[in-house]
DNA sequence: TAAACCACTTGCATTATGAAAGTTGTTTAC
DNA sequence: GTAAACAACTTTCATAATGCAAGTGGTTTA
């Protein structure tokens, strides 16, 4: 899907980002993808946040006309889709990597792994590297 | 307000970002505060987006409550207020300028300057400092 | 070959959003 | 001193998005 001046409300960047993620369900949907090793309809359904099957269906369906994600059969499995992120979706990383640190700061309730925060905080870098490596090992092919 | 098993739905630190900017017009109001310098109602109304004013008041006690944003009333003028951002809302711009390092490199209508685009890219740490001090100088007080 | 699994789709109630007009208090111009 | 203009909201109501529950149609497993 293009960004074009009939579908966007203005062509700031901060709005870019809005009209794919400004809801409450698309992110999640990264998120599982890039840290948590889901890529599977039934995965996305299981989160804690608890996506309702419709939403998910049109949220994964607008994530593959962003080209964001991807899906294809399981070659071991043929009535089972496997979503992946693009290249596109993986450069979300270091947006996904500062909300986290944010949230480290500011959410005492935060589940987010104390040893991992910390990592962040210390050496952004090799924690970006780490997750990429987590993710390519991860990857489905 | 408080981050509660009440009143949210997971403790991952993604959720909890979305939780409070999980709308198509919260993060344009903290975008208007960060980089162009507006800080009243009247202000955020003209923004290009159109934001609806009464979605724009909802919006804007929110960020009070998440102690986002804080207001005051004008010295100069008494039925003025000013907004401002707090710590924890200055501290989300390392999030917004990750975003436009990622609209920069795929959104082709990007409207942000490309001068900009490019210190970001080429020393984030340079680009942030100078947003901080724009934004220092313009802040009220 | 029937049951279970998987990825959706549909229908409908509830909630959020959006546009327009209205309200209240303050400041400016005459 | 008063009327118009300005600023920050609030209210109303139509429309759109979300959420829950149930249903569908292929694929795999027992």
């Amino acid at each position: 899907m293009e960004h074009t001046s009939e579908n966007c409300r203005s062509n700031c960047p901060i709005n870019y980002v809005l009209e794919m993620f400004g809801d409450k369900w698309t992110l999640l949907i990264i998120r599982d993808l890039m840290f948590k090793g889901k890529n599977t309809y039934g995965d996305f359904l299981k989160s804690d946040e608890k996506i309702a099957t419709n939403m998910l269906a049109v949220r994964l369906k607008r994530l593959e006309e962003f080209e964001i994600v991807s899906k294809k059969v399981d070659q071991n499995n043929g009535s089972r889709q496997i979503y992946t992120l693009t290249q596109k979706g993986i450069d979300l990383l270091p947006i996904m990597l500062e909300i986290t640190a944010w949230s480290g700061k500011y959410d005492a309730q935060s589940n987010a792994p104390a040893p991992f925060i910390k990592l962040l905080k210390a050496d952004s870098k090799t924690a970006e590297t780490k997750v990429l490596e987590l993710l390519a090992e991860n990857t489905p092919r």
